[in-house]
DNA sequence: CGGCGAAGCG
């Protein structure tokens, strides 16, 4: 007793102390010494105590086998593990049922989910330990389908069953689901745990519901929870992401012990409002970090389109020794491909594959979307064609790089490749280019065909984007009525650029007709709309009108829209420099028109 | 003395 007394307060010298010295060691002393050390995250010494156990001839029991699981858990070590199951079997333990349930969480844990089924399948009496056990494996496989099938067979379901299947679907993103359980677990009478008030909370955040997130937040306050780490970080990030930065500082200043997670929640609060600046000042001041922190400030970058701050804090970050997230990297490798440098993007494959992250799906996804944005279509094929794994995503981006990149043949066969070949089924994306595809190497009918069959046959409502692809389709090969008959017929509003398409394409085949109405209806279009007025404007200036574009642009500033600006940029010595043509500039956009007007004269110079 | 759950996100 004493001895876990003091493990309880994180004393494990003292407590070991005690232990050595006692002549009397039972099977609970020494398990108690070997969960102590657990605990307190001594996992290894834990498990070298146990081995002087077996040494001492004392017999483990259950409870030891169990700790002793938990301890090759943690190490993850494989092999340990199925030493220990040898041992277990040996001892006959191997019908014990929380022996058994520790033994599911450690194979589903090393994802040998096929031997974690197998030692449920074998079990003769399962607790509701057992089912929430292999719940969470399929939880865990990303399985929400067989989940929520054994959820809902389970013969008792406790607080924690329910948790992991609410877990589940609100990271998937099914926010309503994950709300509806919750309401149901309440509804039967259970009273939901701190963890499960914590993951309501973020699933609340996510479908930004101030008001019901309130609700939950006064309640955690009456039963006393609320300053929990992860119910008060779950705060912090509801009302941040509802946009409330100050409610969330709030919260955060309020929390007594703060933990990593907490300093992440605040810092992702910042980054997510774009408040990049403060968020790169509490960054800089914060006493704990992680490579999650690293990847919040990076994301928060992408996401401002600062892409020279992305690779500055990159390189920061690797020099500090931290190793990113596949998160990260794919931040990383989207603002390489954002900003076309192949350079760059190679330099962060060749990280990658030394970390051995390469047969990750999604970061090789983000590889061959990265090479065909930057223009190697090459190398994007052949990471795209070495991946081991593919899904929805990794084809949607090789079958639009490869349209994009004016390989339409490629892009169409590869559609009929993947319909042959896998389970994944076209999406709206991949219907986008397959259009494109078609409409670049002008196969109009083909195009008109696949139009056709997107939602008798795909399954996919032709979105506004399909219809102004289709729209140029019909305009580039001259087909102008056709166009304007698929415009009148849209079920919506038509895109400013679905009209500016068939205008563009008047103008090649010169009818004068089409294109009064064309830029009637556009005109029309751009009184309510922004991006009509802007291409409006293009229109006017690519025709040489002058007047008309500054009439537009007098409109545009007196409604206060702006043009998104021009920016550009340069790599000088693995630094990225942008520059804006308005506002923000450059910090010494005096210093370089001096030295442009000292190479200016120069030049002049006889 | 023990076994099931938990935060950043394309």
């Amino acid at each position: 007793m004493l001895i876990s007394g003091f493990m309880k307060y994180g004393r494990w010298e003292e407590s070991m102390w005690y232990f050595e010295m006692n002549p009397f060691k039972n099977v609970v002393s020494w398990t108690a010494g070997i969960s102590g050390f657990l605990k307190n995250g001594f996992s290894f010494r834990g498990l070298k105590l146990f081995l002087r156990l077996l040494e001492s001839g004392v017999k483990p029991n259950q409870v030891t086998f169990t700790s002793v699981i938990s301890a090759c858990i943690e190490t993850g070590d494989f092999e340990l593990g199925m030493s220990v199951l040898g041992l277990i079997v040996k001892t006959g333990f191997e019908d014990n049922v929380s022996v058994c349930n520790s033994l599911i969480t450690f194979c589903l844990r090393m994802r040998e989910f096929d031997l974690a089924r197998r030692v449920f399948d074998r079990m003769e009496t399962r607790d509701v330990i057992s089912w929430t056990a292999i719940l969470d494996m399929y939880v865990e496989m990303g399985d929400l389908g067989e989940a929520r099938r054994i959820f809902d067979e389970m013969p008792e379901r406790n607080e924690v069953s329910w948790s992991a299947v609410i877990a589940r679907y609100s990271q998937s993103g099914d926010h309503l689901e994950a709300l509806k359980l919750f309401r149901q677990m309440v509804q039967e009478g259970l009273r939901p745990t701190v963890s499960c008030f914590s993951c309501i909370l973020s699933t609340l955040s996510n479908v930004k519901n101030l008001q019901a997130g309130r609700n939950i937040h006064a309640h955690v306050k009456k039963i006393g929870i609320e300053g929990d780490v992860f119910i008060s970080s779950s705060l912090v990030d509801l009302y941040c992401k509802c946009g409330d930065t100050k409610d969330g500082q709030f919260i955060f200043n309020s929390i007594k012990k703060k933990n990593v997670v907490s300093w992440n929640a605040m810092l992702g609060g910042y980054s997510m409002n774009r408040q990049t600046d403060e968020a790169k000042y509490f960054f800089d001041n914060m006493p704990t970090r992680s490579n999650v922190s690293w990847g919040i400030i990076i994301g928060g970058y992408v996401e401002n389109k600062q892409f020279d701050k992305v690779f500055e804090v990159f390189n920061e970050m690797l020099l500090s020794g931290e190793t990113p997230t596949k998160l990260t990297f794919s931040s990383v490798l989207s603002t390489c491909a954002s900003v076309a440098s192949l350079e760059k993007g190679k330099d962060i494959h060749g990280k990658i594959l030394k970390l051995g992250f390469h047969y990750d799906v999604y970061l090789g996804t983000a590889l061959t979307d990265m090479y065909a944005k930057s223009g190697d279509i090459e190398s994007s094929k052949q990471v795209f064609d070495r991946m081991s794994e593919r899904n929805e995503f990794s084809w949607t981006v090789m079958i639009q790089g490869l349209a994009e990149s004016g390989f339409a043949e490629d892009s169409l066969s590869l559609f009929e490749e993947m319909k042959r070949s896998s389970s994944v089924a076209p999406n709206e994306f991949m219907l986008l280019s397959v259009l494109f595809a078609c409409s670049h190497c002008g196969l109009v009918d083909k195009g008109l065909e696949f139009f056709g069959a997107m939602e008798s046959v795909y399954g996919q409502k032709p979105k506004e984007r399909h219809y102004t692809c289709v729209v140029d389709m019909l305009s580039r090969s001259g087909r102008l009525h056709e166009a304007e008959e698929l415009i009148n017929s849209m079920p919506f509003q038509p895109e400013a650029n679905a009209l500016a398409a068939l205008l563009s394409g008047c103008k090649t085949y010169k009818n004068e007709e089409i294109a009064v109405r064309t830029a009637r209806k556009l005109g029309e279009f751009a009184e309510k709309n922004s991006a009509g007025l802007v291409l409006l404007s293009n229109i006017y200036a690519s025709a040489g009108r002058w007047v008309d574009v500054s009439n537009v642009r007098k409109l545009m500033r007196e409604k206060g829209l702006k043009k998104s600006g021009g920016c550009s940029w340069v790599e000088v010595r693995n630094h990225l420099y942008s520059f804006y043509s308005e506002d923000g500039a450059h910090s010494k956009l005096a210093e370089i028109y001096d030295i442009l007007e000292l190479l200016r004269s120069e030049m002049m110079a006889p």
